[in-house]
RNA sequence: GGUUUCGUAGCUCAGCUGGAUAGAGCAACUGCCUUCUAAGCAGUAGGUCUUGCGUUCGAAUCGCAACGAGACCA
């Protein structure tokens, strides 16, 4: 039984042999730093069954206490604040029972299954900023879990098919000049990511093109404005504005700004240019004008089937046949970005259990559609699409298949979780995803509990706030994207430079140093992801370097390293700090001393929040504040020179099991701490 | 327009299952290296917790409304 259980029994009895009140949950407060205290007890709300004032009542609990409990050393009541001490020897206790051993126990055999999804990429490009956040949340979140006791299963479910995988693909077969990781020198996902924004410039491009044809074509009519007057043409020209701007010499406008399905679908922007035009030629209209646009028809029969969109859709529709050059091309190029992408997890420490592919998974679903038509959960329409009726739970109609029997995203995701759920019998299953798809998740499971699948109600979207930069959102088109191994560089020759500048790891060997810039810039990267609240957005600024001053990694692993470098001096001067010591010798604690254990107390009961939470920044909390702890005793105390054998024992093992308690925490974020900086 | 999240110091964030005088870090200013590593320690300054109303012994925290910002869905 911990000290706050054995507290709350005793208080639970106090209230009700001195005044008769029943409670069944006692809560703490922390103390105050200005009252002496180790926890507080708010005795307000009890002062009607009291019938005192609130300094009587808390003194009258607090005598209680005092009387019962050999652990309880003080007490004093401030207003209706009930400030408890708490013995020192029962602080040192506490110590002895947790000194140099290991913080974090091994998952017992009966453990919870957790399966934790993250990371999730497409192979069409490389990583990125909010990847990183995704990384490392997962992991850390994963750690976490153990760490709470969970058996956790670490998944990533890497989308590589698809209509913008296709992009890469075909960029590539037609501008790509047989360029290969090796021969550009490229890492592979960079390569291929290279080829998507080709896709885009190129299709664009293509599109503008065309559109400057048909603006030529259209010439001869432009000048004339009676022609606006046809009431064809009106139809047309208020549809398509595009055609005002032809006949209105004097605007400017760029008219790829005039519709943004130019832009993104160009394929059906052509194709509704098409179809209206057909209409204007079945109409009553002047030669002039007929001729006019039967030229633009047939530009536009020439080049449609040219356009770049046309041709990935025809790509995909092949990929989806089986073909077998699409195929191979597919393999060559998620070859490629697979080894990236390793290269880049290497980096930021993260790795998985099981690894599932979109293209083995983005058919599953259908029978799940079958099964929920006949439990009467789904409801097919007159055009044959499916849908699932959430009205009555306040969301709207969720179409599953569409009238011509393509199923959508949330189909797949239906069917995939229901094989995870057979394959592994998980009691909980986590989806790292950002916030951007609450809805999408929150109609998900709603669908898989009508469904009636027990083990849907232990999904969990841990939903993360998007990572933001000065200016907004990151966006790939506008070229404001951070990208994840150019950060991660950057940060870890910051750290060098730093260390450099500070005359840091001087006499290290040139493989460690590479080494400790690499622990140092990475922890720095990671603790500043980490150390927010993952449901909250964050703001990155590209132009602020990050920390390593103040509340950041590289404070908390100096510290580590103080400890590291303190015992290996102790050692040198013959002190064991490994031999177990006799308590009864250390008759008092400092104040800062007895701040550390509890400190080192509150280890497990931050752990089990951060886990229920699934809340990283509560372990980077903890860590700092106790790393920031460490360094005020630390500079105020000198331990060596103490001539108390028994205390200079004391201190260097409390300083001992606070480094495990770094180190432990660290390991839970997924930074590690070096031993010399 | 509908749904939803958020608003705390100049900046980035804690604190939010209601509790005492709202905390850190950065940036600014001032001290402290002959000492176990100064990526440190100590200090100064900086706040109408967006605003208003309500709930109560007590509200940054809970409720309602307004204003502002973002996201999702059309």
């Amino acid at each position: 039984m911990n000290i706050e259980q054995k507290l709350s029994q005793k208080i639970i009895e106090g209230l009700k042999s001195l005044y008769g009140v029943e409670i069944e949950k006692v809560i703490f407060e922390k103390t105050n730093p200005d009252f002496e205290g180790d926890l507080t007890f708010v005795v307000f709300p009890y002062l009607k069954a009291s019938k005192k004032k609130p300094e009587d009542t808390a003194n009258e609990i607090g005598t209680y206490l005092k009387d019962t409990l050999s652990e309880v050393q003080s007490f004093n009541a401030v207003k209706g604040f009930l400030n408890i001490v708490i013995s020192d020897a029962f602080w040192l206790n506490y110590f002895n029972s947790i000194n140099a051993k290991p913080l974090i126990k091994p998952a017992p055999a009966n453990a919870q299954v957790v399966m934790v999804e993250y990371s999730s990429p497409n192979t069409n490009k490389p990583l990125h900023l909010g990847h990183v956040r995704n990384n490392l949340l997962g992991y850390s979140v994963s750690e976490i879990l153990k760490a709470a006791g969970n058996k956790v299963i670490k998944t990533n479910l890497v989308n590589d098919r698809g209509i913008h995988i296709c992009k890469s693909m075909l960029a590539w077969q037609k501008w790509g000049n047989n360029e290969t990781p090796e021969s550009s020198g490229m890492k592979g996902d960079h390569l291929v990511g290279k080829y998507y924004v080709e896709f885009d410039k190129r299709s664009r491009q293509f599109s503008t093109d065309l559109l400057n044809k048909i603006k030529e074509a259209i010439i001869p009519i432009t000048y004339n404005p009676e022609y606006l007057k046809h009431p064809s043409i009106f139809e047309f020209s208020s549809e398509f504005p595009i055609w005002t701007v032809f006949v209105d010499h004097d605007v400017k406008t760029d008219y790829h700004k005039l519709d943004d399905n130019l832009k993104d679908n160009s394929e059906k922007w052509f194709k509704d240019l098409k179809n209206r035009i057909k209409k204007v030629l079945d109409s009553d209209i002047p030669e002039e004008i007929s001729t006019t646009f039967r030229n633009i028809e047939t530009i536009i029969d020439i080049y449609y089937p040219e356009l770049p969109l046309v041709q990935v859709k025809e790509m995909l529709r092949k990929w989806e046949a089986n073909d077998k050059e699409v195929r191979s091309l597919w393999e060559m190029m998620n070859g490629w970005v697979y080894k990236g992408f390793d290269e880049t997890y290497k980096m930021l420490g993260v790795d998985f259990d099981k690894i599932y592919y979109e293209s083995n998974t983005y058919i599953l679903g259908k029978n799940i559609i079958e099964d929920g038509l006949s439990k009467g959960v789904l409801k097919r329409r007159s055009d044959n699409s499916v849908f699932a009726d959430l009205t009555g739970d306040g969301l709207d109609e969720k179409t599953l298949l569409r009238g011509d029997g393509t199923s959508v995203y949330m189909t797949q995701d239906l069917g995939t979780a229901l094989e995870r759920a057979k394959e592994i019998n998980f009691d909980k299953h986590i989806y790292t995803v950002g916030n951007e798809q609450d809805y999408h998740f929150k109609v998900l499971f709603l669908i898989l509990k009508k469904l009636g699948y027990k083990w849907a109600d232990g999904l969990y979207h841990l939903s993360y706030g998007m990572v933001e930069l000065p200016d907004g959102k990151m966006k790939s088109r506008e070229g404001t994207v951070v990208d994840a191994d150019e950060l991660m560089e950057e940060m870890i020759s910051t750290a060098k430079k730093t260390a450099e500048e500070l005359g840091k790891a001087q006499d290290l060997e040139a493989a460690d140093k590479e080494q400790l810039y690499k622990t140092v810039g990475m922890g720095a990267l990671k603790y500043f992801m980490l150390k927010v609240d993952p449901k909250k957005k964050m703001l990155f600024n590209p132009a602020e370097s990050i920390d390593f001053n103040g509340n950041t990694a590289p404070f908390i692993q100096f510290n580590y390293v103080r400890i590291r470098a303190l015992l290996r001096k102790a050692t040198e001067l013959s002190h064991n700090y490994n031999e177990s010591f006799d308590l009864k010798n250390v008759t008092s604690l400092l104040p800062k001393e007895k701040e550390l254990i509890i400190k080192l107390y509150n280890f497990d009961s931050t752990v089990k929040q951060a886990a229920h939470d699934y809340s990283p920044a509560l372990i980077a909390n903890y860590v700092y504040d106790l790393a920031k702890e460490y360094s005020q005793f630390y500079h105020d105390t000198p331990i060596l020179k103490e001539e108390n054998k028994t205390l200079l024992m004391f201190r260097l093992q409390l300083s001992h099991t606070i480094g495990i308690a770094i180190k432990s925490s660290m390991g839970l974020l997924g930074i590690e701490v070096p031993e010399r900086m």
